[in-house]
DNA sequence: GTGAAAGCGCTAACAT
DNA sequence: ATGTTAGCGCTTTCAC
């Protein structure tokens, strides 16, 4: 294991002083050309790459973004977060990542973590612990420190900071409409994220939409979870009684155990039974007959978070302005929906 | 924005010096039970959190991973990712993410970046441009400065270094003869990851397997590329044949295509058609019929990998000696397998 | 055009 | 038991 190269060793080898060295390889007007040319050359020969750490401890910066997500095997996240990192990379931050698992002391303990000089800001959805809780100290004492935060998806309204969110409400409304448009009489609403923010704005889209066609929300057509195994023992009793025509899911469990059940009960996908869900593209295509979404544009949401987050971070005053940004969503039909 | 709690702030309002602070925090037998207590108690009612990079640059370590993936959104790599994350946060150690998008050029850019002094070691899975190109310059380059590298599923043979792999070329002959043992006359392999080392492996073992029981490897059974549009061609071809009972599919892509294909078909599963595939656990089960796999234990492949690596950075001589693990894969059957 | 020196925040060997 | 000092690698102001 060689030495590591350095601005001192460069400069020992080269018989010039480290703020030579220095103002050499950063290109300075006061260094002669003939001295800079042979500084960088000689440090391109001897592969010298300045210290990482030494640059950030003098410039008080880290150009590194500490990002905080749920569970990174949800595909939605999985998604999200390569558009942070794209959008990070591309301008020249890097990215910590910790996953919250949903625990509220992961995600503080991953904040306490990371607060300490080593990012310069955070990308994060809120864990479900969290939201239960209600617990926003831990955002509010980072934010007092000066440390700007954006969140996504997942926020919490009584922080003040930027955040990225797609309409949830008019999106399920939208999508109801569309299933009522499509001739379905009894449509179900079916979630097992109900003690999520997401999932509540979902579900008062859906009520809104039927209200606006004169309907009733029918208790029967309800399920309203937290728990999958509550929630696929509730499914299955409703889809027995064969009076659901339409389907709205809000999470990816719910979205493909309707498909499942329906197809194990023989009901025919989608002349008898539509079915739209918030789910995955990729995996919904895949499926037999393919599951019509709606696309959150995910990794959009992770640029712009990125995007909003760098702002923030390069600009000299600071701004206590704070955006919310709204993601268009999209329905993106597939052959759960199409009618022959 | 308040200033930064520093030690040199806590000695002033304490009226002692930087050293003795530092020392009391660290609770050293050096200094006076009552300066210890007041300096704790001060540094904590301050919320006093020591600057990470001034301690990293003293340490020349950071306690940060560097993971390089070359798509997140696999699911594969997400539970290695979540694999690695777990066990670099319980022993301490921070992560930074790349993604290289399969591009051979990001990898390398990602380590150069990150080999500054930004990260003590890497963990990674060799890009599939870099498996095409069969370029391992820049994983010897960092190998040379005495940086340890982990890879884990594609590794490149010529590089040495720790690797936590599974066993590829078994684990696809088990599920030929797993596929034999039901009765399978014409078992076809199919596979859209053949410029891979691992679908190599996993096409090898399915000859293997076809010769070990006496069978030919025929040509009108194999669908070996790198094209999903040229897949999706093939299988329709084959499949509307009706010759085939048996499939083995080495990637996501192959194997949910085989199961659509099929049910478009109009060939039952698992009557007429067994499949076994390499995918994601919980969206086979969401599948209709829920599909059998390979089960590689990805987390486990994360968690190795890191202990690996974290075991090489906290050995204080250098170990020379490198280490293969080979994580054992499962079969998972479920109703694309079972015979009634 | 080049160099000396201070300092980012912390640790630790070495005084006192 | 407490303080002084040097130094991690780099940038930057200020001298020469």
């Amino acid at each position: 294991m060689k030495p590591k190269i350095t601005l001192k060793l460069i400069a020992k080898d080269l018989g010039l002083s480290v703020s030579t060295v220095s103002k050499a390889l950063s290109d300075s007007h006061e260094i002669g050309d003939v001295t800079k040319i042979r500084v960088q050359e000689y440090a391109k020969l001897q592969n010298y790459k300045p210290n990482t750490m030494a640059k950030n401890l003098k410039n008080q910066r880290t150009n590194t973004i500490g990002v905080i997500i749920p569970n990174i095997l949800n595909p939605f996240f999985a998604k999200v977060f390569s558009g942070i990192e794209k959008a990070a990379n591309a301008k020249g931050y890097n990215v910590i990542t910790y996953i919250s698992n949903e625990s509220h002391k992961k995600e503080k303990q991953a904040m306490d973590l990371l607060s300490n000089g080593t990012v310069d800001g955070f990308i994060l959805s809120v864990a479900q612990e969290t939201q239960t809780l209600h617990d926003t100290s831990h955002f509010k004492e980072i934010l007092r420190e000066g440390m700007p935060i954006v969140m996504f998806d997942r926020t919490m309204d009584d922080v003040s900071c930027d955040k990225v969110v797609v309409d949830d409400f008019e999106s399920s409304m939208e999508a109801v409409k569309h299933l009522i448009k499509l001739g379905c009489k009894n449509i179900a609403l079916l979630s097992c994220i109900d003690n999520l923010s997401v999932g509540k704005h979902r579900a008062l889209g859906y009520e809104k939409a039927l209200r606006d066609s004169k309907r009733n929300v029918e208790d029967h057509l309800l399920i309203k979870t937290d728990s999958e195994e509550d929630f696929d023992a509730r499914l299955k009793t409703m889809l027995a009684t064969g009076a659901v025509d339409g389907i709205l899911a809000l999470d990816e469990h719910a979205s493909t155990m309707a498909m499942k059940v329906a197809i194990q009960n023989g009901i025919k996908i989608p002349e008898q039974l539509c079915i739209i869900g918030f789910a995955d593209g990729v995996w919904s295509r895949r499926l037999t007959p393919s599951l019509s979404t709606i696309s959150q544009h995910a990794p959009e949401i992770g640029e712009e978070a990125a995007k909003l987050l760098i702002e923030k971070l390069e600009s000299k005053q600071e701004i206590h302005a704070y955006k919310t940004t709204v993601i268009k969503t999209e329905l993106r039909q597939r052959d759960s929906t199409r009618r022959v």
